[in-house]
DNA sequence: GGAATATAGTATCAACAGGGTACCATTTCA
DNA sequence: TGAAATGGTACCCTGTTGATACTATATTCC
C-alpha cells in the first residue's frame, strides 16, 4: 500500500519520546500507558530497535530503553530498515536473496529509471530524522507536552 | 513494505510504451508479448487505467489502448492512485471511510509532523511523470529535498 | 537469598492486502 | 456472422502484517 506499517509508527513514537526525555531510561510499560499503544506489540518493536543498535536496553528492575545515539543520527530510513527491512520503492533496486527473481529483470523497460527514483526516495527518507519529528514545535499534542513536564521536574 | 505493487510497475511499463508509440492504439496482447508480462493481469491494470482517465480505450477488433493525455500529465502519484489507491505514507494523513479508526488519533505525538512528511512524499511522487520514466532524462539531475524543511515549513 | 520487575528470544495464530485466474457481456472489424 | 478485443466482476491463493503467548535471563530492592 505504500504505507508505513504500524510497527514503524510505534518505533517513531518510542524514539521521539526517548528523544524528549534525554538519556533517561524508560520502560516499555510506561510508554505503552502514556500513548495508549498495546504493550506486547510495542515491546516487540523496542526489541527490534535494540537489536539494530538504535536503542540501548537496560535489563532488570528499573530497566528500560534509551536512545543509543542522538536523535539527529536516527533517520526515518534507518527506522524503517530496522522494523520493516530496507525500503525499496521497486524490489529490483535492492534484490534480496529470499525474494523470487523478477522474470523480466533484463528486459524491463522501466527498471533503469525506476532505480533512480528509488535512490531519490532513499535520500528523502535519509533526510528525515527522529529529531525532526520529535521537536516539531508546531505540533500541539498534549502527550508530548506532558512528557516534557515529566523531564523538567 | 513501502514498495510499489507489481500492478503499478505494469502500469508504468504500459504507459511508457504508449508514450513511445505516440497516439497509436496498442492492444493488451501485443504489450504482453513484448514485455513478457502475463496477459490477464496486464488487462486488469489497463482496464483500471482506462477507468481513471489515464488511458483511452478502443473496443472491438483492432482495438486497444492509447494515452488519454500527454505523458507529462501523468505523474507517478496519479498512476499509483489509480492502481493502488491514493499513496498514504501514514493512513491518518488521508483517512478513508472503510479503514478502521486509529485509536490514538488525537493523542498521537507523531501525527502532526508525519502528515507533513506525507505531503512532501506526495509532492515527490507528483514530480515524477511517465515522460520522465519513458524518456529517462528529465529528472535524474534533480536535487533531493532536504527533509528538515518539510517539518520546519 | 528471594520476590518483583523488566528485557531477550522465539514461536504461533489470525486478519488483510496483493497476486493471479476465470467467466461472461459488449463492441467493432472484416 | 465470426473473430478480436475491451468491460466488468467475482473469486481464491499466498505472503505480509498484526497480535499474542511463553519461557529464559538479568537487575533491583527488601
Amino acid at each position: 500500500m505504500l504505507t508505513l506499517t504500524r510497527k514503524t509508527v510505534y518505533a517513531l513514537i518510542a524514539t521521539c519520546h526517548l528523544a524528549n526525555v534525554g538519556q533517561k531510561v524508560v520502560c516499555a510499560r510506561d510508554m505503552s500507558k502514556l500513548y495508549g499503544v498495546r504493550l506486547p506489540l510495542l515491546m516487540n518493536v523496542l526489541k527490534t530497535l535494540n537489536q539494530h543498535g538504535i536503542l540501548r536496553s537496560v535489563r532488570g528492575a528499573r530497566g528500560g530503553y534509551a536512545l543509543a545515539v542522538g536523535p539527529k543520527q536516527i533517520s526515518l530510513s534507518k527506522l524503517i530498515e530496522a522494523v520493516e527491512g530496507p525500503p525499496r520503492l521497486v524490489k529490483c533496486a535492492l534484490p534480496q536473496p529470499d525474494d523470487p527473481p523478477c522474470k523480466i529483470f533484463e528486459d524491463c523497460p522501466v527498471r533503469g529509471p525506476m532505480v533512480k527514483v528509488h535512490r531519490m526516495f532513499g535520500s528523502f527518507l535519509k533526510g528525515i530524522t527522529v529529531a525532526d519529528v520529535a521537536f516539531d514545535n508546531r505540533y500541539s499534542g498534549r502527550k508530548t507536552a506532558d512528557a516534557r513536564k515529566i523531564v523538567a521536574q
